[in-house]
DNA sequence: TTAAGTGCAAAAACTTTGCATATTT
DNA sequence: AAATATGCAAAGTTTTTGCACTTAA
């Protein structure tokens, strides 16, 4: 588990004339107690909160979700649905990539050093401070390769 | 430019029953004509053959944008906005990469065989057929990072 | 000829925003 | 006390769908 903690949370939040709130510190624990390779869609996360009786409006989830991508916070993930989804932002090391299926959008995840070395490479020499580095691989699995009319 | 013509297009349709038309034709040449690293929104398009005086509806368009995507001929991007974007997809080692700030969408575009290789060898080693490799690094710009209370 | 494709308009899905109220600092 | 954050409802965007008509094979 990643070591984020609420004050943390508060300290850079505060630092920039922003306030931790209850709602704030729910979404930051929620995401933490995420097994490892989920993630969320905003709607996801409302549902979740819903059914765990902490309920928070979907439009706070909403602009909580961009506050926390922004603040490298939280991983904004784009696969092939039109959602875009989140997950905790571990340390770079950890950072996992998506190997999609444009047919049928079966997703495996795996990992690669090399590809995240040269991400941070590619960020620090534009001067980036690097947030985030996925690599995303679209093609068709072997399944969808045998029907010949797929969708 | 790319050697994909229009009776290579309609081949690979026919095969899976489906067909060419006056509009799958032109989206097509519309895309290959595109100078390179530039990529449309499904309106962008749309507003393009408006204006080219060669219109086509904006339903046909999503509809031809997401069959060429899972048939490999475009490559779906998502950048930081929240529309899908679209470029022609030309062999593997010519794809490349972005570099985007979180806070201001800046992008950069940069190329990287390592890791056009990595992402090959990933979708073969699963037996997918592989489509599109990108890699999606997310971090802050320089002006950006000195600005202290950003969007 | 007939099954697939198009365009239109309507619906659905996702996201943002204005404003009154509540809360953090 | 002052400024930020929330929740609600309404509006804005983007994407999908049903259906009658058209067209490629």
């Amino acid at each position: 588990m990643v070591a984020y903690t609420a004050s943390a949370l508060k300290a850079e939040l505060n630092e920039r004339g922003w306030r931790l709130t209850p709602q704030r510190e729910t979404i930051l624990r929620t995401f933490q107690n995420l097994p490892e390779g989920n993630h969320l869609s905003a709607e996801d996360l409302c549902d979740l909160l819903d059914k765990a009786g902490d309920p928070i409006s979907l439009s706070t989830i909403y602009r909580t979700l961009k506050l926390m991508a922004r603040m490298g916070i939280l991983r904004e993930l784009e696969l092939s649905e039109s959602q875009k989804r989140y997950e905790i932002n571990q340390p770079a090391p950890h950072h996992h990539h998506h190997l999609i299926c444009v047919r049928c959008t079966k997703t495996i995840e795996f990992k690669n050093d090399a590809v995240l070395k040269a991400g941070a490479k590619t960020a620090i020499r534009s001067g980036y401070h690097l947030l985030d580095c996925q690599l995303l691989i679209q093609g068709i699995c072997p399944n969808c390769q045998r029907s010949l009319i797929p969708v």
